[in-house]
DNA sequence: GTGATACTTAGCCTTATGGAACACTATCGA
DNA sequence: TCGATAGTGTTCCATAAGGCTAAGTATCAC
């Protein structure tokens, strides 16, 4: 439970960044290796790096490294992960706004 | 267009913090005051409120001010907002998964 | 084996984040 | 009106985040 928790922290927090979130756009058409990635960005290498490492280390992508390519590709089960926090709580807000409803349509009044 | 990757940025940070995501999830049962919503947690006011703030400037909560009493509710918005990212990157990430399953039923090879 | 390529490591800088303490203002209730 | 309640503003602190440069390590291609 604790362990879940730091795990959402790092999902959501990857994806706050706009580098971190166009690199999974990216490599949600494919894998691809890190300068291949970088390219499009107005980075150092290093400072790009991170961002990558940070993608791996929540659990967004993973990484391989053959010769002297690391190539990166996206992790489905972190979507999942992520998704399953946002549905719950949909499903929490619903159910609540059913609540009231039925409160409504039976002429009663909340609180 | 730079507006919403800023937007973006703020919504999915929000939801990097464990604080912030227990005051979500409890206001998904209902609008509460400040002090009520900070009670569960071992957390000097100042500091709590903090997080409140975030979470009304990136636009998961709504707040307003009767009398000393300030009441916070959930920006239903939001969920809609970050929801339309994720699923934007499963359709990506799908519609090459079927791609790919083209090209290995058909008998060809990817890459 | 040498040069180019593809990362990696290390260190530095600046700003943001998450927490604290302390003092303060503005209601509310008796 | 006076004490308690509910939030605010301010300042401070330690650590993390996001960027940089410079220098290092493997591979690969010849």
């Amino acid at each position: 439970m604790e362990h879940y928790r730091a795990r959402l922290d790092g999902l959501f927090q990857a994806l706050s960044d706009p580098t971190r979130r166009a690199v999974l756009r990216q490599l949600s058409k494919g894998p691809a290796s890190i300068t291949n990635l970088a390219q499009p960005f107005d980075m150092a290498l290093p400072s790009f790096l991170k961002h990558i490492r940070l993608l791996e280390e929540s659990g967004w992508v993973r990484t391989r490294k053959e010769g002297r390519v690391r190539t990166c590709a996206i992790e489905k089960k972190a979507f999942a992960e992520a998704d399953s926090w946002l549905s719950a709580q949909r499903a929490l807000w619903e159910a609540r706004t059913d609540r009231l409803e039925r409160f409504v349509t039976s002429g009663k009044k909340d609180q």
